[in-house]
DNA sequence: TTTATAATTTAGACAAATCTAAAAATATGT
DNA sequence: ACATATTTTTAGATTTGTCTAAATTATAAA
């Protein structure tokens, strides 16, 4: 397989868990950043390997190898990401570009390694589940912060928006992946929340509660 | 730089160090294993990137810019290289097909963190000198056993051939880099040696001989 | 020095991955 | 349901890296 193609792969893979139906050409060609005919030419090339399920006009899906590979990748992405948080002191704004050149490396056995090296991670540093060599894929049922009763408590355990601009933001603010948040208001105007973490009060707009993934806790 | 821009410069820069005084289009091809003429083709556009000095029909050799790019390629390939054996338990025979493919990520942070993981390491498993990062480079000056005097004693210290078949003859016969060998004989018939490594004798080739780097040491 | 051989370059073609512009199919609004 | 807008596909062109076959230049041999 070429680096385009697991990019398609991969993108269309994200597309599916972003909860999509039917994935339309354009949004495979808006999510590469390409134009709708390229798309067209590539899911034809991929249908015939075996890789999609394509229908002119119909969209697109994976098949079962499709998906197997678009785990693969995926899972050689963020174990890389964990490499390079673990072992390289990268940040967890870093990875992402690096992570997108290593997923393409073969080598099965490298994988395996690295695996170990790390001691078999089950999430990678934004907090997205790694897949399992043999293809396990637990998608995580978290919550959104914004999804969250007010007077609740939450642990912050991942970001759907990985995006480096974000990532930094919340370092900036002191909130990591493992803290412990208290919803203390919600504001009805611009469903803003005013949050408690570490002692500290902070305020958050809507845009930053909904890309925090937390888990609940009982009190 | 593609890949294969990197993987032309690599090549004339092995066989500038090869002693070869004038570089062919025809070395360049069969050490790529490609045609003269995609070899052609390619020099005229490294050429005009400033990468080599190309004159039609006269050869080609690395400029400045064009050395200090191998350099940074072969940096990273050795550095790649040492991280399989040392942190992953890779062998010294399987490191090279990996390392092609790792040496054209593009992260000088990455690079610079992964040498300080490793305790910025001089050599590679095969003995080869790691190019400093900023273009510092050791050539070694190490004799090949087939050039060391009857009745002397030297210290294996890197390989010429350092082809997986080669690599695995050693192995299998407990040849390793910092071991000590004494020549006892040499066959006038056909250079063959008879030596002492770790109190045993063994017979080598002197194809075997000559594909061994050494450091002669005084008793 | 002329000729034969070998090395190198040019010309033209191809596959991969992309693009633009035009055509075709589907979806939408009244 | 019909016209319009949107989406998708097709057709044809471009770039990169490769190839084959033919032409050119350099080298070696008689």
């Amino acid at each position: 397989m070429t680096h385009s193609e697991e990019n398609y792969i991969k993108a269309i893979f994200h597309l599916g868990s972003e909860g999509v139906e039917v994935i339309s050409t354009n949004a495979v060609a808006e999510k590469m950043e390409t134009k709708p005919s390229s798309v067209t030419d590539m899911m034809k090339k991929l249908s015939e390997k075996g890789l999609v399920h394509y229908k002119k006009y119909q969209g697109v899906s994976l098949t079962t190898l499709g998906t197997k590979t678009a785990l693969s990748i995926i899972r050689k992405h963020r174990l890389w990401e964990v490499f390079l948080v673990e072992k390289l002191d990268f940040t967890w704004d870093e990875v992402h570009e690096i992570a997108e050149q290593l997923e393409h490396i073969e080598s099965e056995k490298l994988i395996d390694k690295l695996d170990e090296l790390l001691s078999f991670p089950k999430f990678d540093p934004h907090g997205d589940p790694i897949p399992g060599k043999n293809g396990e894929f637990m998608e995580h049922d978290n919550q959104l912060l914004s999804q969250i009763p007010i007077g609740s408590s939450a642990i912050c355990v991942g970001v759907k928006d990985s995006s480096a601009v974000f990532l930094r933001f919340l370092d900036k603010n002191n909130i990591a992946l493992g803290n412990k948040i208290k919803i203390v208001e919600k504001e009805e105007f611009d469903n803003s929340l005013r949050i408690l973490i570490d002692k500290r009060e902070l305020h958050l707009s809507q845009q930053i509660a909904s890309n925090l993934y937390v888990k609940k806790i009982k009190l």
